[in-house]
DNA sequence: GATTAGCACTCTATCCTATCGAGTGCCAAC
DNA sequence: GTTGGCACTCGATAGGATAGAGTGCTAATC
């Protein structure tokens, strides 16, 4: 059954006065609030519709309405509108994703910092999925006998680096000879497509006793898997303490739990981004139950992907609590979005 | 007035049973849980000057005692006695620093961790203090016009790099000179003798022209600056959720908040670490409102000393709530300092 | 002088009860 | 379909009584 007109604009009334408020919403303080031109008992009847459809429910018997998830959803999916910031909030966060930074990480950092204190809630971002980057430079430097440093440029503009341990008799030479042919036969390949086989065949010919060359080639060929792994980095964890949302010290505990195996939300995440089918839809918006992560039932989990170049992306976003300002929420996230897109294009 | 031997054992009994049931502890159940050879009535006495001397307090008149601040104090620096872990504690530890890693960050992270899981608490590390270790390499790799990577290897087994914006027109071989020039007057050195003159005049005589030299030579230094700065490792703040000290979520904000502010954590520890004066105390403990940090009244933060080298070495320890075990921590943080220790020569 | 028994007093925590008020559902009337 | 009216529900709040743990003080005792 779809909702006619009345009913979405009192489901839309309830989570703003919710969201608002975080105080159950009744029939009379809607009237109040909002130039509904029909009486309470109308609203109350529309009300135990919405119910009824399950989009917004009763704490207890006789207490005022909540938006539920599914209220929620149906509110970010077709009820709000989302607003520019204004140029002062815009200008806000354009002063505080500084420029001037020489890593894309940092830059990356710095946007999610950014993103906590304007939303004031935890901010995440994971690092670019490199897999679908390819290798521009590949070089293995010597440190002492028994240690290198593999030292990758990736497109992207991105560096990777990992010190590796290989065998104490190996000479710089020799180290120097793998590392071009390393170079020379993966110059080019995408990270995905490098497999153990790949690099192994690449350093063929370089006239270094076997053992020891497969050695060093495992070294570089796990130096090249580390590269594409993701990081994800968490910001503003405390910010949710200060919520009412999560002023039980329970779902605060769970939450922040959660939050400190940065692992397992950054698997979530990416969870989130393969599963995405149509793709057309620029923000992925996970509500309550429908994040499967513990400790999130009371939360909204809404992401944007940031792009690097054409092939390598990533994501940033917000962990707020439901009760959020969404429309608000999004334009920030897609604000900070669009100045990373901006600003990645110096590091290419 | 030096406290005679009853009132340090009435001390012992009050920090002990308070710790434990973080309940205000009285007279008459301390005689029960003790085997003082005197009535309560004798203990009130006792209690009144520990009082008077303001090593204990009353929360409210009819209250129990708790320790104060210089009670917990007088704890620490006379009264406890510190035992070793047990084995199979030990061997806990011993099983989750992972000594398979590469590099030195990693095996400190790792220790950060475990500290973290065994106390239950905080737990933080600095990363080596590396002013007094010396350049052994120095290499700058051109990424791609415009952009190179300077990779730096320290005495102490330490690798660090940054990438760093170079003028366009600079060829790979101008660079390499640069870089090999940098490296030929600068190896041995401490870092902390190297200031902007010094790599300038490193540089010289690279027939490369001034303006442009002068901007490499800036980077390098900018990077061998930063190759020194520290970084804290923070792990554990949701487990303060869990405490019943922090159980108002005032104080729990107030601390999560602090504690997320790493840098000025770390400039706290590097405070103390400045300040300690005898030398000869391998642990810094800071009580309550010891701790200048805002939020912290609450707790204790004990640190102890890892050495990567004679003149390298860091912080490791824990910030966990001032009613905590004492003893107990103290040897956990000290059996992972030294087990610290001990995988670090493997990286010199 | 140190120790002890006894006692009046204090203050919190807890439970119970009463009351208030916002909100609901439903019905009959418009 | 909309509205006014009304009985009912239930959480939140406040007041009051009570129990219990603990204290300080005094006078007697070792």
């Amino acid at each position: 059954m779809p909702l006619d007109n009345r009913k979405k604009e009192v489901l839309h009334a309830i989570v703003d006065d919710y969201v608002s408020t975080n105080e159950p919403v009744g029939s009379k303080s809607l009237i109040e609030r909002h130039n509904f031109q029909v009486s309470s008992a109308t609203l109350r009847n529309d009300m135990a519709e919405l119910e009824h459809m399950g989009l917004i429910e009763k704490p207890h018997t006789s207490a005022g309405r909540i938006p539920s998830d599914k209220g929620y959803r149906e509110y970010v999916n077709s009820l709000m509108t989302i607003e520019e910031l204004s140029p002062k909030e815009q200008l806000e966060i354009e002063k505080r994703i500084d420029s001037s930074v020489n890593e894309v990480t940092d830059l990356i950092k710095n946007a999610t910092h950014t993103l906590s204190e304007a939303t004031g809630f935890v901010s995440l971002a994971m690092s670019p999925r490199l897999k679908k980057s390819f290798l521009k430079q590949l070089k293995i430097l010597m440190i002492e006998p028994g240690k290198a440093l593999v030292v990758m440029v990736l497109s992207a503009g991105v560096v990777k680096d990992k010190v590796v341990r290989i065998p104490n008799f190996l000479s710089d030479a020799q180290i120097m000879k793998i590392s071009g042919a390393i170079e020379k036969n993966l110059m080019g390949k995408p990270l995905d497509e490098i497999t153990l086989v790949t690099v192994e065949s690449a350093g063929k010919g370089t006239a270094v006793p076997e053992p020891l060359l497969k050695q060093v080639l495992y070294e570089a060929y796990a130096a090249i898997k580390q590269a594409d792994e993701l990081n994800i980095y968490l910001e503003g964890e405390h910010r949710m303490l200060g919520l009412p949302d999560f002023s039980s010290m329970g779902r605060a505990r769970d939450l922040l739990g959660t939050l400190s195996d940065s692992g397992m939300v950054a698997g979530y995440v990416n969870e989130m981004e393969n599963s995405k089918q149509g793709a057309d839809d620029s923000f992925m918006i996970r509500i309550g139950q429908e994040i499967t992560l513990e400790g999130l039932d009371d939360c909204s989990f809404i992401t944007a992907t940031y792009n690097l170049t054409d092939s390598v992306s990533g994501n940033i976003g917000v962990i707020g609590p439901k009760r959020m300002l969404y429309s608000k929420v999004i334009s920030q996230i897609d604000f900070v979005k669009k100045k990373l897109d901006k600003e990645m294009r110096n590091f290419i």
